[in-house]
Order: C-alpha cells, then structure tokens, then sequence
DNA sequence: AACAGATCCAACCGCGAAGTT
DNA sequence: CAACTTCGCGGTTGGATCTGT
C-alpha cells in the first residue's frame, strides 16, 4: 500500500464510530436492508450513510435488526434442550445450531450457552464446597475460584473430538456404559466410595444410510419436537448411554431427584441445570490428551 | 436503602474462508 | 494466481439490570 491510501485508511479508521446504537442509524440501516437486501454491508459506509464499519452493520441487522428475531423472549425448555442436544453433536458451532432455532441468532444460542456453563460452575463448585453455605444456591462467594478442580476433563484445552475420541473419553471417564432411559439417574447400590451416581446421557445416533435423523435438520428439529423423540430415539439400540458422576450434594439442592431417578424435563428448569453436564462429557479431551 | 455478586446481552475483536480484482 | 476485500463465525468484554444479603 502507498503512504496516501494508508493516511486515508487511518483517517477512516478515526472516523468509524463504536458503541451503542442510535434509533436514527438502525432506520438507515433497515432503508438501506430494504433498497439492496441484507449484503453490500461495506457500501452503507462507503457511500456515508453510516459512520460504521460494514462489519458493524452486519452484526447489528442479524443479531438486533432482522424482523423474524424472538426479541426479548427467554429461550424455551424445548429450545434449551434444542441447543444441548446440538451443542452434543456440532460442538460450538453456534451459527450452525441457531439454524435450528427460528428467531434466534448465533450470539443468543452463545450468551445462552455461556450463561449456563457459567451457572454450573458455580453449582457443581458450590456443591463441592467443604463448608458451602447452605443459603441460595445461585449465589457464591468464591467467584474467583477456579469451580472444576475435581474435574480433570474441564482443566484441559477445548478440543473437537472425533466420534472415537469422544466414545473413548467417555468411557475412561465412566467406564460403566449401561443403557438406561435418557435421563435416568443411576445410584449403585451400595454406592462405593469411590462411584458417585451417575446421572446417564445418551449418546448421539451414530449414523445409518436408512436414518434420517442426521441428515436433514429441519427433520431432526421437527422430530426432537414430538413427545416421543427423546423415549423413541435413546431408546434405542444403536445408541449407548454416557454417565456422568454427580455429587450427593445435587441430590440435596432441591431437585426432584426421588430415590432412583429423576425426570428429565425436571432437569431443564431455571433452577437446576445439571444437563449442562452433557458440555462436560462433550469437552473431555482424548485420553492421550490427560495428563 | 445500599451494596455486592450474578446474570444478561449488545457489541467488539481476531481470524479464516470466500469472493473479487 | 497472488493480493486484497468482504463476510461470517466464535470468543470475549463491558455495561446494564436483576437478585440476594
């Protein structure tokens, strides 16, 4: 570049503006949406109908702007499911998952999936707390305290697991595989020291040529839908059951935990979210990877 | 009522992919 | 085909609001 475009591209630099957005600028970027469609984001600012960069614009019109978004809508059970249930199969692919969601975008699938990690963390460190309050649960006063010391699998990187990997990390984690009906929690009895119980997880279809599932989203979205999709679709052979440990101290956080099991849908409320277990199971690392 | 911590969410940044010149 | 631009995605941040003490 020479010295006269790079002066240039420094003054426009200077004069992008940041921050909140005013009233005024999402109706000239609705105008503009309107006359050539959602693209050409980088002419909004070119032909100076906005002080933003075109990166801006866009972020603003997908994430705030667009006429089809749930604004202001909590997700819904079904949504929060939604969202574990592909968090389990793509991973953080969150434009990918919000594809799923109509209204949503990939920021409200990230901030909620954020928020829920957040919020177990604190659970599952306060429940693991020697001398935690027994006061409210949503309220810690370690909140600098790394919450996953006795988790060795969340202290290691972030990694995309092949099917084998992920099967394999499972395993080593929990080495009982049973299948049991999703959700079920499964209290060995007696319980040794060392096997705390389990809370089971299925395992995602692994793929078969004469099953859809996989293969169209909007199938598999209208499936997880029925009332039936969770019975009939873990229910099921093909598929194995991840366990994951849970501490007695979740059994006395007022879940509707009664004796052997507990109902899955009493596990996707506001104020008990251990299902959010299924982002520790998905994020183990290879064992190779376990130090 | 005041404060602190938790939660939510809008917006930014860096990076890589895709498209264009 | 290389250089450049634009776009889209995922991660992160910071401010506003909510909630509990």
């Amino acid at each position: 570049m020479d010295g006269k475009r790079r002066m240039l591209h420094d003054d426009e630099l200077r004069d992008i503006k940041k921050g909140p957005w005013k009233v005024e600028e999402d109706q000239v970027l609705i105008n503009h949406v309107k006359k050539y469609g959602p693209r050409d984001w980088s002419s909004i600012r070119s032909k100076g109908l906005l002080r933003r960069t075109g990166k801006s614009c866009r972020l603003r019109w997908v994430n705030k702007l667009r006429p089809d978004l749930k604004t202001g809508v909590k997700f819904s059970a079904e949504e929060e499911r939604t969202v574990i249930d592909l968090q389990a199969q793509f991973g953080n692919k969150w434009a990918k998952i919000a594809t799923y969601l109509p209204g949503r975008t990939d920021n409200d699938v990230k901030n909620f999936w954020s928020s829920r990690q957040k919020r177990l963390a604190r659970i599952l460190h306060t429940s693991t707390a020697p001398s935690s309050s027994t006061k409210s649960h949503k309220t810690t006063k370690h909140p600098q305290t790394p919450p996953f010391d006795f988790i060795p699998s969340l202290k290691a990187p972030k990694l995309s697991l092949s099917r084998e990997e992920e099967f394999a990390a499972k395993s080593q984690l929990c080495p009982t595989i049973e299948t049991v009906p999703f959700g079920e929690v499964v209290y060995p009895n007696p319980v040794p020291v060392d096997q705390q119980p389990y809370v089971s997880f299925p395992q995602f279809p692994i793929l078969q040529p004469d099953y859809p599932l996989l293969l169209e989203g909007q199938d598999f979205i209208g499936r997880l839908g029925a009332p039936s999709f969770l019975d009939y679709e873990f229910g099921h052979s093909a598929l194995g059951t991840a366990q994951v440990p849970i501490t007695p101290s979740f059994q006395a956080s007022g879940t509707s935990v009664s004796h052997d099991t507990v109902d899955i849908d009493s596990l996707i409320d506001d104020d008990f979210p251990p299902i959010d277990l299924f982002d520790q199971i998905e994020q183990l690392p290879s064992p190779s990877h376990w130090s």
